[in-house]
DNA sequence: GACAAATGATACTAACATGGTATCATTACA
DNA sequence: TGTAATGATACCATGTTAGTATCATTTGTC
């Protein structure tokens, strides 16, 4: 099981070098040279950040991206919910015809509680927090 | 992401259901009349938690499957892998040479935190507490 | 002993998710 | 006007999950 899939990763990296950079606007050609990320992939990852709103992208010759708010403001959950769905641990498998306790089952609520945990850890991590000590 | 997959869900009920039964002997037709879970994939992981020592099985006719040890002694952990393989949250998908702090990555540091929580809590849930208040 | 009903072993398949490519259109700086 | 960028979108490869199919073996019951 993974919590964080590879363009979730992929985007925490761009979004750090981006925040991290003191050049304007940074290419997809700059960040795939720094991060070694495969390029139509990346390409693909920032135009989702940017209609999420976590970039702003500037088109055409010298163009790029430049972060629309800033690292700290940014916290892996907000990522996990764009690439990964939202976090849901906790899905029954069986219908409510065959289950019928499906309100009082114990292992959805225990499964429920760790998912609470989870989610408040994911939702205090910031990028920034994660360069600095 | 899902916590737990179907056939770690399917198992839990099967044991659970055996567990709680007053018959000696269930056979696999007995469990998938109560549970509603298809007969060949419901085999194959009974034939998995035999191996694995959560079953005993008895061929032949009116053969069938009984606990090896009591509910309150399988948890939820050992289920999850079994069917899942170890939980490992934390992997990093940057290879060494190209992440040069792969030691000191804070995401890294960051997510093990929340490996350690998720496992704390699995390995406390035994099957006997998913039915009793 | 024969039959039926069970598990053991194992190979196969279908559907979906993940990780990535490829291509063409559009934009904008120099 | 050329070139280097993003926008949009369709496609593809691989792995994982969920489930089937089949044949062999075992064992209680008549």
């Amino acid at each position: 099981m993974k919590l964080i899939t590879r363009d979730t990763d992929y985007a925490i990296r761009a979004l750090v070098f981006i925040g991290r950079s003191d050049k304007a606007i940074i290419s997809v050609s700059e960040l795939v040279r720094e991060l070694k990320i495969p390029k139509p992939f990346l390409r693909k990852i920032l135009q989702i950040l940017n209609k999420k709103n976590l970039l702003r992208s500037y088109k055409g010759n010298k163009g790029g991206f430049i972060l629309k708010k800033g690292l700290e403001k940014i916290f892996l959950l907000d990522l996990i919910k764009i690439f990964q769905g939202s976090l849901r641990l906790n899905e029954c498998f069986l219908r409510k015809s065959i289950c019928p306790n499906i309100k009082t089952c114990l292992l959805k609520k225990k499964i429920d509680k760790i998912q609470k945990l989870v989610t408040s850890e994911l939702e205090n991590i910031d990028l920034k927090s994660l360069f600095e000590k």
